[in-house]
RNA sequence: GCCGUUGUAGCUUAGCGGUAGAGCACUCGACUGUUAAUCGAGCGGUCGUCGGUUCAAAUCCGACCAACGGCGCCA
């Protein structure tokens, strides 16, 4: 049995094949019925016909419907009228199911392919997206992997808050009731201790009622802790690893960004280094170079980050927030303590922000003042500030929301078109 | 949490007070080179649900349900 890209080529010309897969369209006038098979790899244009079968065999095939399954042996030939190029005469063949009525067609609604997501997944664009999908989750881990990183396993069911916030999954436990992790910050930060350089790729979950383009309950968050390093050089590993997933697409799924239709050549240009651009100079920039109404302790909302990424070709860091626009574990800008050092990535065309990070407080005392600051429970986060007793050092890490990444680097309109089972607000199903 | 939009055949939709129409899919028929073929015929609808207005409601009004979109929050 052979896969369909393996025989679609010229010496293949003349021999006899077979290959295995399902309906995709089917044309027939009378005595030449044209039958494109799909599979895995690509699609191919079978012609069935009396001149290589019996009357009886080739009504059968004749009358097979969208998405049927058979295998079928026959004589590849190199034609020009083939869509592909390459055409199989069937000689033999077995039917494994034959449908009745499938209901995904063209001229779908959203509504009506998300329900019907099972089966949408075998269209040719969904294909393209999770073969995609598929190289990005690979180069992520492939980055680190081969930089000295170790890929760690952090708990989904928590106890403890990341953010300290109203936006957690309660899920029954024994009588009791645990949180499904949103981030795995703190665990990732458990770790560097002994194995200095870990990442992960784990779901984590948002209670939050988002209806936005970019929003999902449950996403795929891939995350990275690093010792010894600071907000800069976090930075400088972030972009490279930018680069490589998208030339790691570039280079695997030239075919897949046609079919949708993405143009190569503005993701050949995402190369380090990006542009670093501290937060309150964007805010100048913002307001006199494209009249923004944004002033200084202003945060980026959807529109402001459309507005401003639009004028990048890269994703670009935006660095030093004021410190009471983030989250407490934050570590301040010594020099100026009223900013902190931290970055958000924005990635291009609009998309807005992909990644979150920057350096994390490492002394005991100004981390129990923030926490202090917060409200939040000493008891609660022990383990967390145990790592700042026991022989702290200075870190860093970042969280990037790797649907968002695949819905920038595929220029996809929605994050539900970027992931197979989107789960939002309204939607759990299939 | 706030604001908005849409529910008519399996799918995409027209109709917007007076007998529910089309394209695709599916079934049957014609066709020896089709490119999501073409041509002919057939099958398929308690117009999201419940209630109201009216001689008459898919159409107007109300409530509910479902889905989608925008903001805020974030990755």
């Amino acid at each position: 049995m052979s896969q369909i890209k393996e025989i679609s080529i010229d010496s293949m010309d003349g021999k006899e094949v077979s290959v295995h897969g399902w309906v995709y369209r089917i044309r027939s006038s009378g005595k030449l019925t044209f039958i494109v098979l799909r599979d895995s790899t690509g699609i191919i244009q079978m012609l069935s016909s009396t001149r290589s079968m019996s009357e009886e065999q080739h009504k059968e095939l004749s009358s097979l419907t969208i998405e049927s399954s058979l295998e079928v042996s026959g004589i590849i030939h190199k034609d020009e009228r083939a869509p592909t190029g390459y055409e199989i005469e069937i000689k033999d063949y077995r039917i494994y199911q034959r449908n009745e009525n499938y209901p995904v067609s063209k001229d779908l609604g959203e509504e009506f392919m998300l329900d019907n997501r099972h089966l949408w997944l075998r269209s040719r664009e969904f294909t393209a997206v999770m073969k995609i999908r598929s190289t990005i989750f690979n180069a992520f881990a492939e980055f680190y992997n081969t930089n000295g990183y170790y890929q760690v396993q952090p708990p989904i069911m928590v106890s403890t808050a990341t953010e300290g916030g109203s936006t957690l999954f309660k899920v029954p436990f024994f009588g009791e009731e645990v949180s499904l992790s949103q981030s795995s910050q703190f665990y990732l930060e458990t770790f560097i201790y002994s194995l200095e350089k870990v990442y992960t790729i784990s779901p984590s979950f948002r209670a939050e009622k988002s209806r936005t383009f970019r929003h999902l309950t449950e996403y795929w968050h891939a995350e990275a802790e690093v010792a010894w390093i600071h907000n800069e050089e976090m930075m400088d590993i972030e972009e490279k690893m930018i680069e490589y997933i998208v030339a790691e697409v570039v280079k695997n799924n030239e075919e897949e960004l046609k079919i949708l239709g993405r143009d190569i050549e503005l993701l050949k240009k995402i190369k380090a280094p990006f542009p670093r651009i501290r937060y309150s100079k964007l805010m100048e920039m913002a307001k006199k170079d494209w009249g923004l109404d944004l002033k200084y302790g202003d945060d980026l909302g959807a529109d402001e980050e459309r507005a401003i990424t639009v004028h990048f070709d890269k994703p670009v860091f935006v660095t030093h927030f004021p410190t009471e626009l983030k989250t407490f574990y934050h570590l301040p800008d010594p020099e100026n303590p009223s900013e902190i050092l931290c970055h958000d990535l924005l990635a291009p065309e609009g998309y807005g922000e992909i990644v979150g990070g920057g350096e994390r407080i490492w002394d005991l005392k100004q981390l129990e003042e923030r926490m202090e600051e917060y409200n939040l429970p000493k008891e609660d986060y022990y383990w967390y500030l145990d790592l700042r007793k026991y022989g702290s050092i200075p870190h860093s890490g970042f969280g990037l929301g790797l649907d968002r990444l695949c819905m920038w680097i595929m220029k996809l309109s929605n994050i539900k078109e970027a992931i197979p089972y989107p789960r939002t607000i309204r939607r759990t199903r299939p």
